[in-house]
DNA sequence: CACCAGGCAAGTA
DNA sequence: TACTTGCATGGT
């Protein structure tokens, strides 16, 4: 579709004249960033945001120091965060890749062409596509579009995608008409979370969404899909 | 009380 | 392949 283009600046545009700049990902260094995506897998980032803390204040907040501690104590500090013992796994998982293949240095990974990352981190059990290109945006700052479910549900009420489209699908869509801009791709995501938060939820309460008059369709909600 | 949150993998048919 | 379910805390 040619205005397929028009249509996604258009919503960036909406999106950011109505909330302003997001401020993501709030973490102090890569690794926090990279930690907090593994930790807010379908959970509220309040609740990461207490994990975190506890892990920070053991003062081994590093690779090499969350390796070394027994599972049951990280697990113990990353509760607040829920499915605490599977996060410790996936935690852990991602820290012995970066021990094992670099020496447990994180910018040596970091280094890495964007394509090799990704093959990486998704080679992990534990990261899927929106964990690891959260981690290549945010963490590593390279630009690579993140997809969510709200960017999914938000695109298909609008009638911008069909429910046969994959995650892939759905970030070439972005990226295949969008300059490659880590700033922009940062922000857009931001934003798309803060409105779908705000109005395309499961429920969807529409009136004074900046997207109201957007897109193809416009506002048209369905209540079938998830 | 129900529902949701910045997912993913494993199990079932 | 295409659904379903388990994982879990904390806020609205």
């Amino acid at each position: 579709m040619a205005n397929t283009q028009q249509y996604l600046m258009e919503m960036y545009q909406l999106l950011y004249e109505r909330f302003g700049p997001q401020h993501w990902w709030p973490g102090d260094t890569p690794f926090e960033v990279m930690v907090g995506a593994v930790l807010t897998q379908n959970t509220n980032w309040t609740n990461v945001e207490k994990a975190i803390k506890n892990l920070k204040s053991t003062g081994r907040f590093s690779v090499k120091g969350l390796l070394d501690m027994p599972e049951e104590t990280l697990a113990a500090l990353i509760r607040p965060a829920g499915y605490y013992n599977l996060k410790t796994k996936r935690l852990r998982n991602l820290l012995e890749m970066i021990m094992r293949d670099y020496d447990g240095r994180l910018e040596a990974f970091f280094d890495e062409d964007t394509s090799t990352m990704r093959e990486k981190l998704l080679s992990i059990k534990g990261i899927g596509p929106e964990t690891a290109d959260s981690i290549i945006l945010y963490a590593a700052e390279r630009p690579i579009f993140v997809v969510d479910a709200y960017t999914y549900r938000i695109l298909s009420r609008h009638e911008m995608v069909t429910d046969d489209m994959s995650y892939e699908d759905l970030q070439e869509l972005f990226m295949s008409h969008l300059p490659e801009d880590v700033q922009l791709y940062n922000e857009f995501h931001a934003l798309i979370v803060k409105t779908g938060k705000s109005f395309c939820r499961k429920t969807p309460l529409c009136e004074n969404c900046p997207l109201q008059d957007w897109g193809p369709a416009r506002y048209l909600p369905k209540y079938t899909e998830n």
